[in-house]
DNA sequence: ACCTGAACACCGTTCAAGT
DNA sequence: ACCTGAACACCGTTCAAGT
C-alpha cells in the first residue's frame, strides 16, 4: 500500500499539485461547500488534499487560519462578482450602487452558507473583507454623507451588509420547522396566526414559508431609505 | 479517595442538590457565563455538578438539547425582565412598546454574550424564545399592522428583535483590532479615513470606538421608523 | 430510578524525526 | 524546504453494568 508504482493513485507526482497555502484554504473551501462546515477539520481536509495531517501544519499556522483563510476565499469571489471594489468620487446613485453591490455579494454567499457562520466567529476582518468594508464605506461617502453617520450605517446595515441576514445559515428541515410550530400554536397564538395567513398568501414557496430575496431586500431598502432621509436632513 | 467520610466535599448528600434538568441547564448557562461557551463542554459541566460526565445522560438526551436549554434559561430570564409576555389588544404606542421590549431583552443578553453565538446554531426555536417572538407579532398587530407587513418586519429586524446585534459576541482585544486596522490602512483608505474621524468624534468610548448602546438604538430606529411609515401608507 | 466505568471514534496540536 | 509518525490531551457518546 505504500508501493511506489507509478499507478498509484494517490502518490503519483502528476496527479497532484504541490501543497501551497492556497490549494489548502481553496481546498478548506471546497470542503465546507460539498460536505459542510462541520466537515472541514484537519484530518479530513488533508485527506482530501492526499496528504498526512501534519502537513498542513507547514502552510498554515493552525485551524483558525484555515478558517480565516476560507472566508477569505469567499470576499475574493465577491471581488471578482462585483468588478473589484473601486469606487468614483462622487456619486449620485450611490443607493443604487451600494444596493446592487450588496446583493451581488449575497449571490456568493449564497454558493456558501457556511460563511456567515464562520464569520462570526471571526476575531478581525481579513484584508479581503476589509476592502470590501472599505467600498462600502467609499461609495456611502461618495453620496455625500458625514463620515459619523457612514459610520452609524456601517452598524445599522450589520451583517446585511455582507449579503446575509442571520437566518441565511440553513433552513435544513421545514416540516419539522413546521411541526414544531403546530406543536406550541396555542403557546404562541399571535405567530401562529401570521404564518397561517402568510402562508396562505403564498402556499407553495420553494423556501419554506418565506421568500427569502425578498425578505432580504425588504430589510435592506428600509435601511437604506432611512439612511437616504437621514442624509438629506443633515 | 473514594471514601465515604462525612467531610467529603464531593459526596456529602447535604451540599450538593439531586441532579435535575433543570438544575443541569442552569448550571450550563452559569458555566458559559462564567468560563466561557468553550469551556462549556459535558466533562467540565459534569464536574461542576460533581458528578460523572456520564450522569447528565439520564437527564438530557445529548450536548445540543444542553444548548437549546441554555437558550431557554436565558429567554426566561427575559421574561422575568420585561414583566412577563401578554400584549394589550390595541397599542397606541406600540413602536414604544416594542422598542422597550428589545432594549430590555438586549440587558439580559449582555449578561450572556455566548446567547447569540449559540442561538445562531439552533434549528428551531425553544418554546419561551417562540413566545417572545409571540409577544413582538403581537405587539405589531396591536398597533394595526397587517400580518403581511408584521412578517417583513420580523425578516428586516432579524436578531434585534432579540436584543443584539452581530457583533455583539465579544470585542475581545480592540488593541489587536486597532493595530491590525493600521497594518493594511493603505488598503482601505475610506474605511481609515471614518475610523479617524470617528475615533476623534469619541476619544475615549469605553467599548473601544464604538457606542454599542448608541449603534443598537441608531439601528433598530431607523427600521422601526421605516415600519411605521410603511403602516401608515398602507 | 438514578448514576457509573470502561471503551470507542473522533478532534487539534506538539515534538522529534525523516528526506 | 517540505512532509511524516507517534503521542498527548482533549471531545461526545455507546453500552453494559452497578445500586
Amino acid at each position: 500500500m505504500s508501493s511506489t508504482t507509478e499507478r498509484s493513485t494517490e502518490r503519483s507526482t502528476e496527479r497532484r499539485a504541490p501543497l501551497t497555502r492556497a490549494r489548502v484554504l481553496q481546498t478548506a473551501a471546497d470542503l465546507a461547500d460539498t460536505a459542510g462546515i462541520d466537515a472541514l477539520t484537519i484530518r479530513r481536509l488533508a485527506e482530501r488534499l492526499g496528504v498526512e495531517p501534519m502537513s498542513l501544519y507547514y502552510h498554515v499556522p493552525n485551524k483558525e487560519a484555515i478558517l480565516d483563510g476560507t472566508i477569505e476565499v469567499v470576499f475574493t469571489e465577491i471581488e471578482e462578482a462585483v468588478g473589484g471594489f473601486a469606487v468614483p468620487e462622487t456619486d449620485a446613485a450611490w443607493k443604487a450602487s451600494l444596493r446592487e453591490r450588496i446583493l451581488t455579494a449575497r449571490t456568493v454567499m449564497l454558493r456558501h452558507p457556511w460563511a456567515p457562520g464562520v464569520m462570526d466567529t471571526r476575531a478581525q476582518l481579513g484584508l479581503t473583507a476589509a476592502r470590501y468594508v472599505d467600498s462600502v464605506v467609499g461609495t456611502l461617502r461618495s453620496g455625500g454623507l458625514s463620515f459619523d453617520l457612514i459610520h452609524h450605517a456601517m452598524h445599522a446595515l450589520g451583517s446585511r451588509m455582507y449579503g446575509f441576514s442571520q437566518e441565511l445559515g440553513e433552513p435544513e428541515d421545514e416540516s419539522a420547522d413546521s411541526a414544531a410550530m403546530e406543536q406550541m400554536a396555542e403557546h404562541v397564538p399571535h405567530l401562529a396566526a401570521m404564518l397561517s395567513v402568510v402562508r396562505h398568501v403564498d402556499p407553495d414557496s420553494t423556501l419554506g414559508w418565506c421568500d427569502d430575496q425578498f425578505e432580504f431586500e425588504f430589510g435592506l431598502d428600509i435601511i437604506l431609505d432611512g439612511l437616504e432621509r437621514l442624509a438629506r436632513n443633515a
